[in-house]
RNA sequence: GUGGCUAUGGUGUAAUGGCAGCACAAGAGUUUGUGGAGCUCUUUGUACGGGUUCGAAUCCCGUUAGUCACCCCA
Protein backbone atom coordinates (compact mmCIF):
# COMPACT_ATOMS: atom_id res chain seq x y z
CA UNK A 1 0.00 0.00 0.00
CA UNK A 2 1.33 3.29 -0.71
CA UNK A 3 1.42 6.23 1.64
CA UNK A 4 -1.62 8.72 0.47
CA UNK A 5 -0.28 11.58 -0.90
CA UNK A 6 -2.80 13.94 1.88
CA UNK A 7 -1.40 15.21 4.87
CA UNK A 8 -3.30 16.92 7.88
CA UNK A 9 -3.70 20.53 7.09
CA UNK A 10 -0.98 22.41 9.28
CA UNK A 11 -1.25 23.02 12.46
CA UNK A 12 -3.94 20.15 12.29
CA UNK A 13 -3.95 16.93 14.09
CA UNK A 14 -5.30 13.54 14.26
CA UNK A 15 -6.00 12.36 18.00
CA UNK A 16 -4.94 8.42 17.65
CA UNK A 17 -6.43 6.07 19.72
CA UNK A 18 -3.84 6.23 21.90
CA UNK A 19 -3.86 9.80 22.47
CA UNK A 20 -7.51 9.36 23.05
CA UNK A 21 -6.62 8.20 26.46
CA UNK A 22 -5.58 11.33 27.57
CA UNK A 23 -8.34 13.33 26.09
CA UNK A 24 -10.60 11.27 27.52
CA UNK A 25 -9.19 11.59 31.02
CA UNK A 26 -9.05 15.52 30.84
CA UNK A 27 -12.43 15.30 29.56
CA UNK A 28 -13.64 13.12 32.73
CA UNK A 29 -11.90 15.44 35.22
CA UNK A 30 -13.12 18.65 33.72
CA UNK A 31 -16.63 17.13 33.83
CA UNK A 32 -16.37 15.72 37.04
CA UNK A 33 -15.44 18.87 38.73
CA UNK A 34 -17.52 20.93 36.87
CA UNK A 35 -21.07 19.00 37.16
CA UNK A 36 -20.22 18.66 41.36
CA UNK A 37 -20.70 22.43 41.07
CA UNK A 38 -23.77 22.65 39.23
CA UNK A 39 -22.77 24.15 36.28
CA UNK A 40 -24.55 23.12 32.85
CA UNK A 41 -22.89 21.89 29.86
CA UNK A 42 -23.53 23.56 26.72
CA UNK A 43 -22.55 23.51 23.17
CA UNK A 44 -21.95 26.56 20.61
CA UNK A 45 -21.75 26.35 16.75
CA UNK A 46 -18.14 25.78 15.33
CA UNK A 47 -19.20 28.36 13.25
CA UNK A 48 -20.23 32.32 14.37
CA UNK A 49 -21.02 35.57 12.71
CA UNK A 50 -16.93 37.17 12.08
CA UNK A 51 -18.87 40.22 13.95
CA UNK A 52 -19.80 38.56 17.32
CA UNK A 53 -15.72 37.93 17.54
CA UNK A 54 -14.50 41.46 16.29
CA UNK A 55 -16.89 43.31 18.08
CA UNK A 56 -16.80 40.54 21.93
CA UNK A 57 -12.76 40.01 21.63
CA UNK A 58 -11.83 42.99 19.90
CA UNK A 59 -11.27 44.50 16.90
CA UNK A 60 -7.22 45.87 17.75
CA UNK A 61 -6.27 42.92 19.21
CA UNK A 62 -4.38 39.84 17.80
CA UNK A 63 -6.62 37.23 17.79
CA UNK A 64 -8.91 39.10 15.07
CA UNK A 65 -6.08 40.89 13.35
CA UNK A 66 -4.78 37.61 12.00
CA UNK A 67 -6.01 34.52 13.54
CA UNK A 68 -9.30 34.29 12.61
CA UNK A 69 -10.15 31.71 10.08
CA UNK A 70 -13.06 33.76 8.12
CA UNK A 71 -15.16 33.11 4.90
CA UNK A 72 -17.89 33.76 3.04
CA UNK A 73 -20.88 31.34 2.66
CA UNK A 74 -21.96 30.47 -0.96
CA UNK A 75 -24.80 33.71 -1.27
CA UNK A 76 -22.03 36.00 -0.03
CA UNK A 77 -24.25 37.15 2.21
CA UNK A 78 -22.67 35.97 5.87
CA UNK A 79 -19.46 36.40 6.46
CA UNK A 80 -18.50 33.51 9.21
CA UNK A 81 -15.86 32.52 11.86
CA UNK A 82 -14.88 29.51 12.98
CA UNK A 83 -14.56 30.22 16.34
CA UNK A 84 -11.35 30.97 18.45
CA UNK A 85 -12.36 31.08 21.82
CA UNK A 86 -15.31 29.99 23.39
CA UNK A 87 -17.06 33.55 25.70
CA UNK A 88 -18.27 35.34 23.06
CA UNK A 89 -20.54 32.76 21.73
CA UNK A 90 -22.03 31.66 24.99
CA UNK A 91 -22.76 35.27 25.84
CA UNK A 92 -24.57 35.54 22.90
CA UNK A 93 -27.01 32.26 23.39
CA UNK A 94 -27.09 33.60 27.26
CA UNK A 95 -28.65 37.02 25.38
CA UNK A 96 -30.85 35.30 22.40
CA UNK A 97 -32.37 32.71 25.08
CA UNK A 98 -33.04 34.79 27.37
CA UNK A 99 -30.84 33.25 29.94
CA UNK A 100 -31.55 36.73 32.09
CA UNK A 101 -35.06 35.75 33.07
CA UNK A 102 -33.89 32.69 34.44
CA UNK A 103 -32.46 32.72 38.32
CA UNK A 104 -28.70 33.98 38.51
CA UNK A 105 -26.42 33.55 38.23
CA UNK A 106 -26.09 31.16 35.03
CA UNK A 107 -23.19 28.63 35.23
CA UNK A 108 -21.99 26.85 32.40
CA UNK A 109 -19.48 24.82 30.99
CA UNK A 110 -18.22 23.74 27.69
CA UNK A 111 -15.49 21.54 26.15
CA UNK A 112 -14.76 21.41 21.64
CA UNK A 113 -12.09 22.18 19.39
CA UNK A 114 -11.15 26.18 18.48
CA UNK A 115 -9.14 27.51 15.52
CA UNK A 116 -6.63 30.19 15.35
CA UNK A 117 -4.26 30.57 12.71
CA UNK A 118 -1.25 30.58 13.44
CA UNK A 119 2.23 29.07 13.15
CA UNK A 120 2.22 26.23 15.28
CA UNK A 121 4.59 25.19 17.72
CA UNK A 122 5.00 23.58 21.46
CA UNK A 123 1.30 23.88 22.61
CA UNK A 124 0.42 25.88 19.96
CA UNK A 125 -1.99 24.51 17.40
CA UNK A 126 -4.64 25.48 14.87
CA UNK A 127 -7.02 23.18 16.04
CA UNK A 128 -6.96 22.84 19.82
CA UNK A 129 -9.28 21.65 22.30
CA UNK A 130 -10.54 24.01 24.80
CA UNK A 131 -12.67 23.71 28.09
CA UNK A 132 -14.00 26.17 29.88
CA UNK A 133 -16.59 27.61 32.15
CA UNK A 134 -18.53 30.73 32.67
CA UNK A 135 -20.19 32.09 35.59
CA UNK A 136 -22.77 34.94 34.42
CA UNK A 137 -25.27 37.66 36.46
CA UNK A 138 -22.79 37.48 39.28
CA UNK A 139 -20.61 40.31 40.61
CA UNK A 140 -19.49 38.91 43.43
CA UNK A 141 -15.70 38.73 43.79
CA UNK A 142 -16.64 34.64 45.20
CA UNK A 143 -17.21 33.69 41.27
CA UNK A 144 -14.14 34.62 40.36
CA UNK A 145 -11.83 32.83 42.95
CA UNK A 146 -14.39 29.94 42.38
CA UNK A 147 -13.49 29.67 38.70
CA UNK A 148 -9.84 29.67 39.67
CA UNK A 149 -10.57 27.05 42.25
CA UNK A 150 -12.01 24.54 39.95
CA UNK A 151 -9.68 24.72 37.45
CA UNK A 152 -6.79 24.36 39.95
CA UNK A 153 -8.72 20.93 41.09
CA UNK A 154 -9.03 19.90 37.69
CA UNK A 155 -5.20 20.04 37.47
CA UNK A 156 -4.51 18.57 40.70
CA UNK A 157 -6.91 15.73 39.85
CA UNK A 158 -5.23 15.54 36.34
CA UNK A 159 -1.89 14.85 38.82
CA UNK A 160 -0.05 18.27 36.67
CA UNK A 161 2.14 18.65 40.09
CA UNK A 162 2.63 22.58 40.81
CA UNK A 163 0.96 25.28 39.21
CA UNK A 164 1.02 28.61 40.32
CA UNK A 165 -1.77 31.67 39.69
CA UNK A 166 -0.61 34.80 37.85
CA UNK A 167 -3.16 37.39 38.41
CA UNK A 168 -3.81 41.05 38.20
CA UNK A 169 -6.59 43.90 38.33
CA UNK A 170 -7.37 45.81 35.03
CA UNK A 171 -9.80 47.96 36.60
CA UNK A 172 -12.99 48.80 35.41
CA UNK A 173 -14.45 51.57 32.62
CA UNK A 174 -14.80 53.75 36.09
CA UNK A 175 -11.22 53.66 36.37
CA UNK A 176 -8.84 52.18 33.52
CA UNK A 177 -9.46 55.57 31.55
CA UNK A 178 -7.40 57.10 34.40
CA UNK A 179 -5.15 54.49 34.33
CA UNK A 180 -4.36 54.21 30.46
CA UNK A 181 -3.95 57.77 30.19
CA UNK A 182 -1.32 57.74 33.07
CA UNK A 183 0.21 54.59 31.07
CA UNK A 184 0.25 56.30 27.71
CA UNK A 185 1.91 59.60 29.01
CA UNK A 186 4.75 57.49 30.69
CA UNK A 187 5.48 55.23 27.67
CA UNK A 188 5.24 58.32 25.10
CA UNK A 189 7.86 59.59 27.20
CA UNK A 190 9.94 56.61 27.33
CA UNK A 191 8.94 56.01 23.46
CA UNK A 192 12.98 55.90 22.29
CA UNK A 193 13.37 52.68 25.22
CA UNK A 194 10.75 50.52 23.51
CA UNK A 195 11.45 47.77 20.76
CA UNK A 196 9.75 48.81 16.94
CA UNK A 197 7.01 46.50 17.96
CA UNK A 198 6.24 48.62 20.82
CA UNK A 199 5.93 51.79 19.11
CA UNK A 200 3.70 50.73 16.93
CA UNK A 201 1.35 49.30 20.13
CA UNK A 202 1.65 52.55 21.22
CA UNK A 203 -0.97 54.08 19.15
CA UNK A 204 -3.26 50.14 18.66
CA UNK A 205 -3.29 48.60 22.20
CA UNK A 206 -0.52 50.26 24.57
CA UNK A 207 -1.71 47.84 27.67
CA UNK A 208 -0.14 44.87 25.74
CA UNK A 209 3.32 46.55 25.81
CA UNK A 210 3.68 45.43 29.55
CA UNK A 211 3.25 41.67 28.03
CA UNK A 212 6.36 42.71 25.93
CA UNK A 213 9.16 40.13 26.37
CA UNK A 214 11.68 42.20 24.74
CA UNK A 215 14.53 42.93 26.99
CA UNK A 216 14.85 46.14 25.76
CA UNK A 217 11.76 47.11 27.00
CA UNK A 218 11.98 45.44 30.62
CA UNK A 219 13.11 48.26 32.17
CA UNK A 220 10.46 50.69 30.69
CA UNK A 221 8.14 48.57 31.46
CA UNK A 222 9.58 47.95 35.63
CA UNK A 223 9.19 51.50 36.25
CA UNK A 224 5.53 51.77 34.55
CA UNK A 225 2.82 52.57 36.37
CA UNK A 226 0.74 50.14 37.56
CA UNK A 227 -3.00 49.52 37.18
CA UNK A 228 -3.34 48.54 40.91
CA UNK A 229 -2.16 51.93 41.69
CA UNK A 230 -5.39 53.81 39.92
CA UNK A 231 -7.83 50.64 41.09
CA UNK A 232 -11.32 52.87 42.18
CA UNK A 233 -12.09 51.94 45.15
CA UNK A 234 -15.45 49.56 43.66
CA UNK A 235 -12.56 47.97 42.02
CA UNK A 236 -9.70 47.75 44.88
CA UNK A 237 -12.27 45.83 47.03
CA UNK A 238 -13.51 43.52 44.34
CA UNK A 239 -9.83 42.49 43.70
CA UNK A 240 -8.84 42.24 47.77
CA UNK A 241 -11.64 39.80 47.96
CA UNK A 242 -10.94 38.03 45.00
CA UNK A 243 -7.27 37.59 46.82
CA UNK A 244 -8.96 36.57 50.41
CA UNK A 245 -10.88 33.97 49.08
CA UNK A 246 -7.41 32.38 47.48
CA UNK A 247 -6.17 32.48 50.82
CA UNK A 248 -8.88 30.93 52.23
CA UNK A 249 -8.40 28.27 49.79
CA UNK A 250 -4.75 27.93 50.27
CA UNK A 251 -4.50 28.43 46.59
CA UNK A 252 -1.14 30.03 45.75
CA UNK A 253 -1.35 32.91 43.71
CA UNK A 254 1.79 35.73 42.51
CA UNK A 255 0.43 39.22 42.07
CA UNK A 256 1.42 39.93 38.42
CA UNK A 257 0.81 43.68 37.97
CA UNK A 258 2.34 43.17 34.26
CA UNK A 259 -0.45 40.94 33.57
CA UNK A 260 -2.40 42.34 30.70
CA UNK A 261 -4.39 39.53 28.46
CA UNK A 262 -5.10 40.03 24.69
CA UNK A 263 -8.66 40.19 24.68
CA UNK A 264 -10.80 43.08 25.06
CA UNK A 265 -13.63 42.00 26.76
CA UNK A 266 -11.95 41.73 30.32
CA UNK A 267 -12.23 44.19 32.92
CA UNK A 268 -11.05 43.60 36.96
CA UNK A 269 -9.47 40.29 37.54
CA UNK A 270 -7.11 38.69 34.94
CA UNK A 271 -4.89 35.44 35.44
CA UNK A 272 -3.56 32.53 33.63
CA UNK A 273 -2.23 29.60 34.96
CA UNK A 274 1.21 27.85 34.54
CA UNK A 275 3.19 25.12 35.99
CA UNK A 276 5.17 26.07 38.40
CA UNK A 277 8.32 24.70 37.20
CA UNK A 278 10.37 27.00 34.67
CA UNK A 279 11.06 24.00 32.30
CA UNK A 280 7.23 23.33 31.48
CA UNK A 281 6.49 27.17 31.12
CA UNK A 282 7.75 27.33 27.59
CA UNK A 283 4.33 26.17 25.95
CA UNK A 284 2.66 28.83 27.68
CA UNK A 285 -0.26 28.87 30.29
CA UNK A 286 -2.68 25.98 30.77
CA UNK A 287 -5.36 28.00 31.74
CA UNK A 288 -6.35 31.29 31.79
CA UNK A 289 -9.62 33.95 32.01
CA UNK A 290 -10.84 37.08 33.71
CA UNK A 291 -13.84 39.03 34.69
CA UNK A 292 -15.91 40.84 31.74
CA UNK A 293 -18.20 42.74 32.64
CA UNK A 294 -19.17 44.96 29.92
CA UNK A 295 -18.73 41.85 27.01
CA UNK A 296 -23.03 41.46 27.37
CA UNK A 297 -23.19 45.51 26.23
CA UNK A 298 -20.64 45.35 23.88
CA UNK A 299 -22.70 42.59 22.37
CA UNK A 300 -26.14 44.65 22.40
CA UNK A 301 -27.36 44.09 25.94
CA UNK A 302 -29.06 46.68 27.60
CA UNK A 303 -28.56 45.46 30.78
CA UNK A 304 -25.04 44.58 32.83
CA UNK A 305 -24.70 41.06 32.80
CA UNK A 306 -21.62 41.38 34.71
CA UNK A 307 -19.47 37.68 34.23
CA UNK A 308 -16.67 36.13 34.75
CA UNK A 309 -14.67 33.05 32.74
CA UNK A 310 -11.88 30.34 32.34
CA UNK A 311 -10.85 28.67 29.83
CA UNK A 312 -8.00 25.72 29.59
CA UNK A 313 -5.74 24.53 26.94
CA UNK A 314 -6.69 20.71 26.24
CA UNK A 315 -3.32 19.72 24.45
CA UNK A 316 -1.29 21.46 27.11
CA UNK A 317 -2.71 19.98 29.50
CA UNK A 318 -1.69 16.43 27.67
CA UNK A 319 1.67 17.50 27.21
CA UNK A 320 2.26 18.42 30.74
CA UNK A 321 0.85 15.12 31.75
CA UNK A 322 2.94 13.12 29.82
CA UNK A 323 6.32 15.21 30.61
CA UNK A 324 4.22 14.07 34.28
CA UNK A 325 4.60 10.21 33.20
CA UNK A 326 0.60 10.32 34.04
CA UNK A 327 -0.63 6.98 35.29
CA UNK A 328 -4.00 6.06 33.67
CA UNK A 329 -6.77 3.47 36.13
CA UNK A 330 -5.76 0.62 34.98
CA UNK A 331 -7.74 -0.52 32.14
CA UNK A 332 -9.85 -3.12 32.19
CA UNK A 333 -9.55 -5.99 29.93
CA UNK A 334 -12.21 -8.28 28.41
CA UNK A 335 -13.22 -10.53 31.16
CA UNK A 336 -14.26 -13.65 27.88
CA UNK A 337 -12.81 -14.45 24.82
CA UNK A 338 -15.23 -15.51 21.77
CA UNK A 339 -13.72 -17.77 19.37
CA UNK A 340 -15.21 -19.92 16.27
CA UNK A 341 -14.79 -22.21 13.45
CA UNK A 342 -16.56 -22.19 10.83
CA UNK A 343 -19.83 -20.01 8.73
CA UNK A 344 -22.20 -21.25 11.59
CA UNK A 345 -20.77 -20.98 14.42
CA UNK A 346 -19.98 -17.38 12.95
CA UNK A 347 -23.41 -16.99 12.67
CA UNK A 348 -24.24 -17.67 16.23
CA UNK A 349 -22.01 -15.93 17.99
CA UNK A 350 -22.92 -12.52 17.09
CA UNK A 351 -26.02 -13.25 18.73
CA UNK A 352 -23.93 -14.78 21.85
CA UNK A 353 -21.58 -11.62 22.17
CA UNK A 354 -25.09 -9.41 22.12
CA UNK A 355 -26.45 -11.90 25.10
CA UNK A 356 -22.82 -11.25 26.84
CA UNK A 357 -23.34 -7.41 26.25
CA UNK A 358 -26.70 -7.24 28.03
CA UNK A 359 -25.74 -9.38 31.02
CA UNK A 360 -22.85 -6.51 31.29
CA UNK A 361 -19.68 -9.18 30.22
CA UNK A 362 -17.32 -7.50 28.50
CA UNK A 363 -16.45 -9.92 25.72
CA UNK A 364 -13.26 -9.76 23.44
CA UNK A 365 -13.37 -11.63 19.51
CA UNK A 366 -11.32 -11.96 16.79
CA UNK A 367 -13.95 -12.82 13.74
CA UNK A 368 -11.45 -12.00 10.88
CA UNK A 369 -9.26 -14.99 11.94
CA UNK A 370 -10.84 -18.20 10.16
CA UNK A 371 -8.20 -20.30 12.58
CA UNK A 372 -8.45 -21.36 16.27
CA UNK A 373 -4.72 -21.11 16.73
CA UNK A 374 -4.73 -17.42 15.83
CA UNK A 375 -7.80 -16.71 17.73
CA UNK A 376 -6.21 -18.15 20.47
CA UNK A 377 -3.07 -16.74 20.37
CA UNK A 378 -5.06 -13.29 20.21
CA UNK A 379 -6.87 -14.16 23.30
CA UNK A 380 -3.49 -15.38 25.19
CA UNK A 381 -2.02 -12.19 24.11
CA UNK A 382 -4.57 -10.12 25.31
CA UNK A 383 -4.53 -12.06 28.83
CA UNK A 384 -7.75 -13.43 28.92
CA UNK A 385 -8.59 -16.72 31.21
CA UNK A 386 -11.83 -17.47 30.01
CA UNK A 387 -12.16 -18.62 26.57
CA UNK A 388 -15.87 -19.65 24.84
CA UNK A 389 -15.15 -21.65 21.97
CA UNK A 390 -17.50 -22.41 19.52
CA UNK A 391 -17.72 -24.81 16.10
CA UNK A 392 -19.76 -26.16 13.75
CA UNK A 393 -20.14 -29.43 16.29
CA UNK A 394 -21.31 -26.58 19.56
CA UNK A 395 -23.49 -24.50 16.98
CA UNK A 396 -25.46 -27.89 16.05
CA UNK A 397 -25.75 -29.14 19.58
CA UNK A 398 -26.70 -25.54 21.20
CA UNK A 399 -23.97 -25.72 23.19
CA UNK A 400 -20.13 -23.99 23.72
CA UNK A 401 -16.66 -24.85 25.03
CA UNK A 402 -15.47 -23.27 28.12
CA UNK A 403 -11.72 -23.02 27.85
CA UNK A 404 -10.03 -22.51 30.75
CA UNK A 405 -6.62 -20.57 29.34
CA UNK A 406 -4.07 -21.07 32.50
CA UNK A 407 -5.47 -24.39 33.40
CA UNK A 408 -5.74 -25.77 30.30
CA UNK A 409 -9.39 -27.35 31.44
CA UNK A 410 -12.44 -27.25 29.06
CA UNK A 411 -16.03 -27.85 29.64
CA UNK A 412 -19.10 -28.00 27.83
CA UNK A 413 -21.45 -26.08 28.79
CA UNK A 414 -25.45 -25.47 27.55
CA UNK A 415 -25.96 -22.47 25.47
CA UNK A 416 -28.90 -21.42 28.18
CA UNK A 417 -26.15 -22.14 30.85
CA UNK A 418 -23.57 -19.80 29.28
CA UNK A 419 -23.84 -16.68 31.21
CA UNK A 420 -24.30 -18.06 34.71
CA UNK A 421 -21.46 -20.54 34.23
CA UNK A 422 -19.04 -17.54 33.29
CA UNK A 423 -20.17 -15.12 36.12
CA UNK A 424 -19.36 -18.28 38.36
CA UNK A 425 -15.88 -18.70 36.85
CA UNK A 426 -15.25 -14.94 36.69
CA UNK A 427 -15.95 -15.19 40.54
CA UNK A 428 -13.46 -17.94 41.04
CA UNK A 429 -10.83 -15.72 39.65
C1' G B 1 3.65 36.63 9.22
C1' U B 2 9.67 36.09 9.81
C1' G B 3 13.80 32.75 10.81
C1' G B 4 16.51 27.84 12.31
C1' C B 5 16.40 22.44 12.26
C1' U B 6 14.03 17.95 10.32
C1' A B 7 11.41 14.09 6.88
C1' U B 8 13.85 6.30 4.78
C1' G B 9 8.19 0.08 5.62
C1' G B 10 3.10 0.50 10.76
C1' U B 11 7.26 1.84 14.60
C1' G B 12 12.56 2.47 15.55
C1' U B 13 16.82 2.78 12.66
C1' A B 14 21.25 1.82 8.65
C1' A B 15 23.23 2.87 3.55
C1' U B 16 32.09 7.58 0.99
C1' G B 17 26.69 10.00 -5.23
C1' G B 18 26.85 3.28 -7.06
C1' C B 19 22.06 -3.42 -5.89
C1' A B 20 17.61 0.54 -0.13
C1' G B 21 19.37 -3.15 4.54
C1' C B 22 18.35 -4.44 9.90
C1' A B 23 15.19 -4.93 14.33
C1' C B 24 10.41 -4.89 16.28
C1' A B 25 5.35 -5.07 14.86
C1' A B 26 1.82 -7.30 11.42
C1' G B 27 0.09 -11.61 8.37
C1' A B 28 0.54 -17.00 6.71
C1' G B 29 2.48 -21.81 7.71
C1' U B 30 4.82 -25.41 11.06
C1' U B 31 0.17 -33.38 10.63
C1' U B 32 -6.94 -28.92 8.51
C1' G B 33 -10.73 -27.98 16.24
C1' U B 34 -6.71 -25.78 20.80
C1' G B 35 -2.52 -20.31 22.91
C1' G B 36 2.45 -18.10 24.61
C1' A B 37 8.70 -20.44 22.39
C1' G B 38 11.42 -21.89 18.10
C1' C B 39 11.71 -22.30 12.82
C1' U B 40 10.07 -21.08 7.57
C1' C B 41 7.79 -17.73 4.43
C1' U B 42 5.17 -13.03 3.20
C1' U B 43 3.43 -7.86 3.11
C1' U B 44 5.02 -2.84 3.69
C1' G B 45 9.49 2.45 2.58
C1' U B 46 13.28 6.98 0.48
C1' A B 47 6.72 12.88 2.10
C1' C B 48 5.41 15.45 -2.83
C1' G B 49 7.20 18.06 -7.47
C1' G B 50 11.20 19.68 -10.27
C1' G B 51 16.66 20.12 -11.25
C1' U B 52 22.20 18.61 -11.39
C1' U B 53 24.46 13.72 -12.75
C1' C B 54 26.14 8.01 -16.65
C1' G B 55 23.88 7.20 -11.87
C1' A B 56 20.37 10.70 -6.24
C1' A B 57 17.66 8.30 -0.01
C1' U B 58 22.29 11.21 -0.34
C1' C B 59 23.67 17.54 -3.78
C1' C B 60 20.34 22.02 -5.34
C1' C B 61 15.34 24.52 -5.75
C1' G B 62 10.13 24.56 -4.69
C1' U B 63 5.76 22.44 -2.00
C1' U B 64 3.68 19.97 2.16
C1' A B 65 4.07 18.38 7.10
C1' G B 66 6.68 18.13 11.87
C1' U B 67 9.62 20.79 15.39
C1' C B 68 11.87 25.13 17.78
C1' A B 69 12.49 30.52 18.37
C1' C B 70 10.24 35.48 17.47
C1' C B 71 5.18 37.23 17.78
C1' C B 72 0.91 36.01 20.36
C1' C B 73 -1.97 32.89 23.33
C1' A B 74 -5.20 28.00 25.72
Amino acid sequence: MSKSKFQNPQGMHDILPEDQLYYDAVFQAVKEVFDFYHFKKIDTPIVESADLFSRGVGQGTDIVQKEMYTFKTKGGKDIFTLRPEGTAPIVRAYLQHGFQSLPQPIKLWYYGPFFRHERPQAGRYRQFYQFGAEILGEKDALADAQLISLSYAIFQELKLGEVIIRINSIGDDNCRPEYRKALNKYLKSKKSGLCAECQKRLKTNPLRILDCKNEKCQEVINAAPQSLEFLCENCHTHFKEVLEYLEEMKIPYILDPHLVRGLDYYSKTVFEIEPADLEQKAQGSLSGGGRYDNLAKMLGSNALVPACGIAGGVERIIALMKSRDYKFKAKVPAQVFLSQIGPLAKKRSLAIIEELRQANIRVAESFSKDSLKAQLGLASKLGINNVLIIGQKEALQGTVMMRNMESGKQSEVAREEIIKEIKQRLKED
